[in-house]
DNA sequence: ATGATCAGTAAGCAC
DNA sequence: GTGCTTACTGATCAT
């Protein structure tokens, strides 16, 4: 549904052109080196001169705003991909957050449950005296490691 | 829009002009609505009347354009805070996650320090060993107990 | 009719 | 002079 044609500005430029060829097409004018626009200058009044100019400064001005349109569309794709990025790494930290929280809290009741355990086997055959103010136990023990049976502990949650 | 107090009918001024009536601001075209601008449109040739719709069209569209780009750019400028946002989130979020990582290491540590020491102490104070490298571990238990704070356990290896 | 958006244009800035 | 950006414009689409 668009109407796009080659010969692109149905407002621009009138062409009273009677015998005169314009043999230059918008491409070519556009990608004309100076040197090379210089050549196709030779021999035409002052006021073509300008106009040629004129027009090819127009042809440059039109791929400048597709240039700076295209680029404004990327950098908001960027942007929005970045973002996209970002809200992952946010779920996969609170996830991990989460799970060691879960983790942390489990093991914290493990091991408040294997410190009542260690405290009534280390004292609690022995006189508690009253309020178990300040107990000193040294234990001497070998490093042999070879548990055998996994968990000699375990504490239910 | 901000002219718009009371008509005042006795301030009302004639504008039988004949043929020139072209003291219209844009500002006050562009305001006016669809009834106003009929009043205004009254006694003009039909080609004035197009050209003065036409015109009220344009200063409409210059203020869609205004708005389009304003749009834009706020647009943009609110994906970048999101961006900002997300990414102190990300910053928040790792830290709270390096953290705890911490904890969790050295509870685990601590929990099997005294795993190991519950261990020696069920089974009895035997473990003569061969090799016999042997390892000291000192517990000080006070009566007043916030876990965590200080380390009531500790593990020389 | 109104509002929004697109592509092209000239003006303006920066190099 | 070249390239980029902005405001404006008409065309076009959607409501």
């Amino acid at each position: 549904m668009t109407t796009h044609f080659k010969t692109s500005k149905a407002l621009k430029i009138k062409r009273e052109v009677g015998e005169n060829a314009p043999v230059l097409s918008d491409d070519e004018l556009v990608a004309m080196s100076v040197r090379e626009l210089n050549q196709h200058l030779r021999g035409l009044t002052k006021e073509d001169v300008v106009r040629l100019k004129q027009r090819r400064r127009t042809l440059k001005n039109r791929g400048y705003a597709a240039s700076c349109r295209i680029k404004r569309v990327t950098q908001k794709e960027e942007l929005e991909r970045q973002k996209i990025e970002l809200q992952q790494e946010v779920d996969k930290l609170a996830r991990e957050n989460a799970s060691m929280r879960l983790e942390l809290d489990a093991l914290r009741a493990k091991y408040e449950a294997l410190q009542c355990f260690a405290r009534t086997v280390t004292h609690g055959p022995l006189s508690p005296g009253k309020g178990a103010t300040t107990s000193v136990i040294t234990i001497v023990k070998s490093a042999n490691h070879n548990n055998s049976s996994p968990a000699p502990f375990s504490a239910a949650s």
